[in-house]
RNA sequence: GUGGGUGUAGCUCAGUUGGUUAGAGCGCCGGGUUGUGGUCCCGGAGGUCGCGGGUUCGAAACCCGUCACUCACCCCA
């Protein structure tokens, strides 16, 4: 049998309308703060990637799916979808905003990981960036409308963490003294942080292994490294988010895996995920926009995984219940004229449907009530012969005889 | 890329120390009601026991290999 690809997954009927709702949700929060939705395409040239996500990072290392386009330049399927806003808003000058340049977007990613809980090789993300400015208080609003989000799906026991990595300057100076500190400890290590150590030792902050928990303990702390201005603002954002009255936990060991992240880190994690916790992450880039060779411009922004908040979400969503009239037809002449009103209801604005495999009136009512339909209109030969049609409520079992012209009229007006 | 777990009907799962025709519940189709659904009663369809090889008189079960799914590491949303 056919079977989809490894880490592909099919959204059914049944979950769609969780989707829709999520959707609608990111939607309408997002426009309500002030954001406007941007589309951008499924693939770039893999040099936008290369150069934004950071070379060594293992996104751009090992789980891109990049292929040769027919004239031989490389293409990449967008694995995130930050560079990819950034080379629109590029493209297009769209940084003429007297105010801050707000987008958002929604739509599947890839990146070619082993699947597991939470963890998909094509997945959706809801993102925003805030582009042109570094008011802190953009970074408030940003953090809030992730929050909120989160809070307006009725999602609960989430934990804000909050961190500032500085700028890359204060970055290198705090390295150095992670370095000396780690050591004379790097024999203990485990073994990837071993290889961190020389790669990437602030990831060795956020190591799960026991061990480098331990001996990380009492390590300095990148706070007390940064320059007064990064500082300064890290503190203007602590105040917003008080001043709002939104939870946060200051975690010094969130660092953010993407190498054009700087100043203010963020992610929300979620106790019932199993080890996938993050359900939403984000950051400041001021140095992305450099890096793409655009005009120096700092930008925040956030990513939230769709398929973890599917996962948090409780299976039913009601959706709005538009009565479902099911046209019941048997008969040498009852089943063609139940095909033609099946036809004027639907033009009429209604919904109904039937079930051309129903031969007796018994499989057919079966039917309705499997597809719980409000009501079923009959319509046997009998009934065509007088031209009537029997109305019949599938709950309360009251049924009326009712004049086929009639009939669309009586249900407009009735029901 | 590394490690663990699991593969039996459309779905969820039983299946005894290896034993003869592989089961249940749900779902599906039909009958009970020649033109009235859900509940109830009765019946039916549906299986290469993931695949390949081996051990054995005999394998869904034991052994080897392989594939798939899944969880975790890694990484990340």
């Amino acid at each position: 049998m056919l079977r989809s690809v490894k880490g592909l997954k099919d959204i059914l009927p049944q979950q769609a309308s969780q989707w829709q709702h999520i959707e609608m949700v990111a939607r309408t929060m997002a426009t309500q703060y002030g954001f406007s939705e941007i589309r951008i395409p499924i693939f770039e040239f893999t040099e936008l990637y290369s150069r934004s996500i950071g070379g060594t990072t293992d996104i751009v290392e090992k789980e891109m799916y990049t292929f040769p386009d027919r004239d031989g330049s490389s293409l990449t399927l967008r694995p995130e979808g930050t560079a990819g806003v950034v080379r629109a808003v590029l493209e297009h000058k769209l940084l003429d905003s007297p105010t801050a340049r707000k987008l958002f977007y929604l739509g599947p990613m890839f990146r070619h990981e082993r699947p597991q809980a939470g963890r998909y090789r094509q997945f959706h993300q809801f993102g925003v960036e805030a582009l042109g400015t570094d008011d802190p208080l953009i970074d408030v609003e940003v953090i809030v409308l992730l929050w909120q989000f989160f809070l307006t799906l009725g999602l609960m026991d989430l934990t804000l963490h909050v961190n500032s990595i500085g700028t890359p300057d204060d970055r290198e100076v705090y390295i150095q003294k992670l370095k000396e500190f780690l050591e004379p400890r790097l024999n203990i290590l485990c073994g990837n942080c071993q290889r961190r150590y020389l790669t990437n030792p602030l990831r060795i902050l956020d190591c799960k292994v026991p061990v480098c928990q331990k001996s990380t303990e009492g390590a300095p702390t990148l706070i007390n490294y940064l320059s007064d201005k990064s500082k300064t603002h890290f503190q203007a954002v602590l105040d917003g988010l008080s001043a709002l009255e939104i939870p946060y936990s200051i975690n010094h060991r969130l660092v953010r895996g993407l190498d054009y992240y700087s100043r203010t880190t963020f992610e929300i994690t979620s106790p019932h995920l199993g080890a996938q916790s993050t359900i939403g992450a984000g950051g400041r880039y001021d140095g992305l926009f450099h890096a793409l060779q655009g005009p120096p411009t700092p930008a925040i922004g956030f990513a939230v995984g769709l398929e973890r908040v599917t996962l948090l979400l409780s299976e039913e969503i009601s959706s709005k219940k538009v009565p479902l009239f099911f046209v019941a037809g048997f008969g040498v002449i009852g089943k063609p004229q139940a095909f033609k009103l099946l036809h004027e209801l639907r033009q009429a604005g209604i919904r109904a449907d039937t079930d051309h495999k129903g031969k007796t009136l018994k499989a057919l009512l079966r039917s309705a009530d499997k597809l719980r339909a409000e009501y079923a209109i009959i319509l046997g030969d009998d009934e065509v012969n007088s031209e009537n049609a029997i109305l019949r409520n599938m709950q309360t079992k009251a049924q009326e005889i009712v004049k086929l012209k009639e009939i669309i009229q009586r249900i407009q007006t009735g029901y």
